[in-house]
Parts: C-alpha cells; sequence; structure tokens
RNA sequence: CGGGGUGUGGCGCAGUUGGCUAGCGCAUCUGCUUUGGGAGCAGAGGGUCCCGUGUUCGAGUCACGGUACCCCGACCA
C-alpha cells in the first residue's frame, strides 16, 4: 500500500463505488454509494454552520468578466484555469459536419464560469448592506465550481467540484478576524468529530494564502503515505473586495465605512482525505458518524426454510437496531455466498457487519465483526441492539486514535538541511524554523517539493527562537513543512 | 505546453522474424451441484484488432500521418 498509494487510492475509489471518471476531460461522476457519503458531510457540517448563525443562499453560476477582473490580485491567481463561455448557440454547420457554435450568437460581455464566488457575491452584497443595522451578513452556499486543471485525480483535484462556500460581511476587523478563526475551527472539529481526523489548524504563508486575502486559515491533514492535505481554508479578505465593489454602510456614528469580509470553504476533497485518511489493503474505513450504512447483515442459510427464518429474525433486530437510532441494511441477495458478501461490505468501509446463520439461530446467537480491527466474536442476540451504539461509538474513536497515532509518529523537529532533505521524502511533517521570507520558502520548495503546510495555532506551536533551516537566518517560531498533494 | 507510454469482445491483457479459423482471464447468459471468508463443473453469446494512407501474395503485427487516453514535469482546494 506504502509503495504504490496512488495506484491504491485510485483502485479504492473505484472499486468502493465512489466514483469513476467521466468522458468528459477532468470530470468525474460521483455515483451514489459516493454521494450517500457526502451527503452524511454536508448534513453534519450544515448544522454546524447554521449553529454559528450562518444561513444558505445560492448565487450565479456564471460571472461576468468584468465582475472577476474587479480585484487584481484574485484574477490573478485564477484567470490561468478558467472556463469562459463566449456564445450562447449551436447551429447545423452548413457544411454538413454536424452542429457548430453559431458565430452570429458570440456574447457581448463574455461570462466566466464560477472558480469562486467572492466577485459575484461581493457585487450582490453591495444592493443588500447600507447600514450598521444590516450587518453581518453571513452566507453559505452550496454548489459546483470549475477551475480548469491540467492534471486531476478523483476527489482531490478535478476540473468541477463541489464544495460549500461561506461569504461573510463585518463592521470591523476584528468581527472578521473572528469569524475567520471560528469557521476554521468549525472545520478541525468536523474533520475530528465525524472523520475521525486528525488535523493541524495554522496560518497559511503568503506564498499559499488566496488570491485576493489578507490572511488564510487551514487545516492541514497528514495521509497514510504521510503527504500533507489542505482539507479546509478560512480567509480574512480584509477590506479588498468590499473596496472593489464599493461595499460601504453607515455607521452607528453616520460615518461611511467599508466592510470587512471572510470567505470559506470544503469541497469534496475531503471524500479523498477521509479514503486516504482511514482505508486499509481490505479497502475503505468508514467512520461511523459518515457510514451511509452503520450495520450490514449477511444472512448465512443452506435450505430456504433456513433463509425464511433468519430473515424474519434479521428483520426484527434491524427494527431494534433502527430504533436505536442507528442505519442499517440486510444484504438479502440469494445468489451471492456469503464470504463475497462479507468481502464486497469490507471494501465499502461499513463500520459493522452481524452474521446469523443455522448454528446461531439455534444457539441464540449472532457473530459481530467490526471493519476497523477486522475482529469477529459470537455473541448473544438477546440485546444484542444495547451494545451496538457502544461498539459504533468505540469505532469512531479507534479510527481518530489510529490516525492520531500514526501522525505523532511522523511529526518531528528538524534543524539541520540535509537531515529534512531526506526525511521530508520519507512523508513526514518537519516542524522546522523559517525567516519569514517567500524567496527562503520557493528555494526549499524548488529543492525539495515541500511547502510551509502551515504556521500552526493551536497544536504544534513551537514560539522558540532558532534559525532558518535553509538561509540560517534568525527565526522566532517553528513551521510545518510537508510534502502535499 | 515539454518528455515517455498505450489503443485488440463490457473490463484487464497476450498475440514471436508479417502467415493458417485472432486467443486468455474476469464479467454476462443457461443448467446442475453449492452457500460459516471473494464457489465448482458443463455449455453459450459477444470483435469494423483506434482512424486513414501506404508496403506486401498476405498486415493486429511493418512505415507515414492523424486521433484518443494514461504516466512524469510546470499550475492547483
Amino acid at each position: 500500500m506504502a509503495e504504490n498509494y496512488s495506484q491504491w487510492y485510485n483502485d479504492l475509489v473505484l472499486k468502493a463505488d465512489l466514483a469513476e471518471q467521466s468522458p468528459v476531460r477532468g470530470c468525474m461522476v460521483i455515483k451514489p454509494y459516493g454521494f450517500a457519503i457526502w451527503e452524511k458531510m454536508q448534513g453534519a457540517l450544515d448544522g454546524m454552520f447554521k449553529e454559528t448563525g450562518v444561513q444558505n443562499a445560492y448565487f450565479p453560476l456564471f460571472i461576468p468578466k468584468s465582475f472577476f477582473s474587479r480585484e487584481a490580485e484574485h484574477v490573478a491567481g485564477f484567470a490561468k484555469e478558467c472556463a469562459v463561455v463566449t456564445h450562447h448557440r449551436l447551429m447545423n454547420d452548413p457544411e454538413g459536419n454536424g452542429i457548430i457554435v453559431d458565430p452570429e450568437a458570440k456574447l457581448e460581455e463574455e461570462l466566466i464560469v464560477r472558480p469562486t464566488s467572492e466577485t459575484i457575491i461581493w457585487s450582490t452584497y453591495k444592493n443588500w448592506i447600507k447600514s450598521w443595522r444590516d450587518l453581518p451578513i453571513l452566507c453559505n452556499q452550496w454548489c459546483n465550481v470549475v477551475r480548469w486543471e491540467m492534471r486531476t485525480r478523483l476527489f482531490l483535484r478535478t476540473s468541477e467540484f463541489l464544495w460549500q462556500e461561506g461569504h461573510t460581511a463585518h463592521a470591523t476587523a476584528q468581527e472578521a478576524e473572528e469569524e475567520t478563526e471560528r469557521m476554521v475551527h468549525v472545520y478541525a472539529r468536523f474533520a475530528r468529530d465525524h472523520m475521525a481526523m486528525p488535523v493541524i489548524v495554522g496560518r497559511k504563508s503568503p506564498n499559499e494564502r488566496f488570491a485576493g486575502a489578507l490572511d488564510t486559515l487551514t487545516i492541514e491533514a497528514m495521509m497514510q503515505d504521510g503527504k500533507a492535505l489542505q482539507a479546509g481554508t478560512s480567509h480574512f479578505l480584509g477590506q479588498n473586495f468590499a473596496k472593489s465593489f464599493d461595499v460601504k454602510y453607515t455607521d452607528q456614528e453616520g460615518n461611511l465605512q467599508y466592510v470587512w469580509a471572510t470567505s470559506w470553504g470544503v469541497s469534496t476533497r475531503l471524500m479523498g482525505a477521509l479514503v486516504m485518511a482511514h482505508g486499509d489493503e481490505h479497502g475503505l474505513v468508514l467512520p461511523p458518524k459518515l457510514a451511509p450504512i452503520q450495520v450490514i447483515m449477511v444472512p448465512i442459510f443452506k435450505t430456504d426454510a433456513e433463509h425464511a427464518a433468519i430473515l424474519d429474525k434479521m428483520a426484527e433486530l434491524k427494527k431494534a437496531i433502527e430504533a436505536e437510532g442507528h442505519t442499517v441494511k440486510i444484504d438479502d441477495r440469494d445468489a451471492l455466498r456469503p464470504g463475497f458478501k462479507f468481502a464486497e461490505w469490507e471494501l465499502k468501509g461499513v463500520p459493522v457487519r452481524l452474521a446469523i446463520g443455522p448454528r446461531d439461530l439455534k444457539n441464540g446467537t449472532v457473530e459481530v465483526h467490526r471493519r476497523d480491527t477486522l475482529e469477529k466474536q459470537t455473541v448473544a442476540l438477546e440485546g444484542i441492539e444495547k451494545s451496538i451504539a457502544a461498539l459504533l461509538d468505540d469505532i469512531q474513536k479507534t479510527i481518530y486514535q489510529k490516525a492520531f497515532d500514526f501522525r505523532e509518529s511522523r511529526v518531528e523537529k528538524c534543524d539541520d538541511w540535509d537531515e529534512f532533505k531526506e526525511k521530508i521524502q520519507t512523508g513526514k511533517f518537519l516542524l522546522c524554523h523559517w525567516d519569514g521570507t517567500p524567496e527562503t520558502e520557493q528555494k526549499i520548495k524548488d529543492e525539495t517539493k515541500a511547502t510551509i503546510r502551515c504556521i500552526p495555532i493551536d497544536s504544534f506551536v513551537c514560539e522558540e527562537p532558532g534559525k532558518d533551516i535553509y538561509s540560517g537566518k534568525p527565526s522566532d517560531r517553528r513551521v510545518v513543512f510537508a510534502i502535499s498533494y
């Protein structure tokens, strides 16, 4: 698995029925099973957003080119990867070669397919905001965006992807900065509590900052090959967009002020993170909180009479487990053998499997198998529904702990450049001193492909004097270096 | 856009110095036996060998051109 991690990942995504490549260049089809997991993520995140007062809204897919180019840094950041709509009509080719674009139907102003929605949203917020009483505005949208990537990988980088983007407007810089931090911590909590994935919360270096932001906060996760994956970002946009789109409000003293902005987002990339954080050689390992099916039941039988009796028993058990609030499926496909079903549901990462056969029927028992450790034991059927909750809870904790321990074993301090060059290639997060200059960061990237993933603000905070790992210049804190996806 | 590779039933592949009726595994369909860790046997269906041009008695195989996809770089959530 470690040797050919990329291939393992790709095969797993395909075999577990999460997604497949579409014939459309760089695009992906998310299959029903994969989408069900994404819906669980959406549900949990959406609930967390709403707890902070965020409301959902929807803004257009198309952005007029002129809107897009109002914020200079922002355009520069996205210009190279935009899909552009130039025409609005097709016609039959007069020379008989099928359908062509009607040259008469050229748009006066081209439309950009959103790579992110700051510009269209700020051109809208301008009309919503007049007074300090209108603030803050806390909106989120679930949508798709398009970034014309050269090379793509299922979930991790596709030309089109699904995400949520929150866009907020505030009266003061402090409020906006608080919002930026609040949301990055929502993401960190979601990663920990739902995805069972530990993350490092931190600040991006200027090089890695979002185009148009004054500050970018990030959650960085470690995959099982030791590479870093940026799993979510939250940006403090200052007054850049307010000034570009002329969004002002009248404060309590009657003065006109520009508003302060944030934006934050996570994408279907989280699906990739989930696969790479927990998967093993048998397939996917889903944290119970995100598993569309938490308990799968497989009947084992020889005769029709046994089959019927077992299915009756299972239907009864299913009701009892569902009453405890879990999702259960009975796999009663009769053409397939139990061993095949076992392997298939393991591949799909279902946390708990219950098998009942003639032997169990006679003894009043059930075989309980947990996906994370692959352990199985035969226990009394009576009252089993009560212990399922505890088992699911334990699986959730165990896979988090496993991912946590894995990361712990691969994070270390490093103060020697030669050592750095060697260790960074073996898939580690190295805590190193950095002189704070983009030049040094760029040189390190050029020589090793490693980048500063973040300057930690929660865990792994290392504020101590030292010397830059590369330049030797003075530094007052360590930052996280890693090779990333 | 630079470097490399591959196009052969639905999927994955083999096909020798050009040679006979283009094969194999998986999947599919039918039947019987099976079912506590990815079943066995018997039979069946399914191909413009990516496209075009050329060389040749003869091209899946050789040459030239085109095209599609994949991998490695630069770019990126």
